[in-house]
DNA sequence: TATGGTAATGATAATCATTATCATTAACAG
DNA sequence: CTGTTAATGATAATGATTATCATTACCATA
């Protein structure tokens, strides 16, 4: 819990609490580079941690997303699913997805020419369609290595 | 229902009968540019089809995704939503959706480029993770006209 | 154009993910 | 240390979807 500190300060600009269960959250998502949901989560940590509560990982989790410290994302049918923000992982990436085992793999490859589409796209869509973009989403389907 | 004759052969083909429920949400969605949840096909078509059944609207939903017929589409939070795959729509597009109404605007400019980028990122991905890529998908996130 | 085999339907219950409620607990400002 | 109040955890409630099963109705055939 090296980070314990820093998340610490950096939530209290939120004007909220520092918790048990909000650190246990963010540390074991801090650590692993899955993209878990909220039963995943849930049975992890109630391991380490009997007694926590589910309500308490779904409203720590939209809590953590709101701030910043989380993405929420959305995986065809099946729960939520959420992975960390760290400053590195921050960096724009998306995901393919194995259309067959479920697996998630993050990609942050072709990010200057897909920046570059974007950019255009974005200038478009605001003129023909007076659309103002905030944000954007790409992602593959298809089989892993382990599914081909 | 000018169309049909055209889906009830098309429907044979994958071995299952022609029927009123399946006509009727066919026929719904050929007829709008919107893009319907399982409940709102269910409350619209009531009204000229009393009695239809909710497991049946998910039921036919399931295969007519399955046949090609519709697409489903996966909108954030709230339920998934279906739209009508004809021979023009089924032209390649993707989805401008408003963060504060919900609506979902079709976008079908820039193929050109896309399709470079798709291209060169699926060789990529190849490559590098050993994915067979099989199908893509883009979203923009933003406001819609009304909303800013 | 009847009819029987069987796929499809609709009513209902069950499941799964998530949110709401509320009394109890524990952060943390003073 | 202590009081306030936000956060928790147990529970019930909701919303979307799937499973079950007896009944209905397509449609191939005779």
């Amino acid at each position: 819990m090296v980070e314990a500190y820093k998340w610490r300060h950096r939530f209290r600009k939120h004007v909220s609490r520092w918790t048990l269960p909000r650190e246990s959250i963010l540390d074991l998502l801090s650590r692993t580079s899955k993209h878990l949901s909220a039963k995943e989560i849930y049975d992890d940590l109630s391991k380490a941690y009997p007694g926590i509560g589910q309500s308490t990982i779904y409203r720590t989790l939209s809590l953590l997303v709101q701030t910043g410290f989380l993405n929420k994302m959305d995986i065809g049918d099946g729960p939520k699913r959420y992975e960390y923000r760290s400053s590195s992982k921050m960096e724009h990436h998306h995901h393919l997805i194995c259309t067959k085992c479920g697996k998630i793999i993050d990609y942050s490859d072709f990010i200057d020419e897909e920046e570059k589409l974007v950019k255009e796209a974005e200038k478009n869509i605001t003129g023909k369609y007076n659309f103002k973009v905030q944000d954007h989403n790409i992602e593959f389907y298809g089989l892993c290595k382990d599914c081909h």
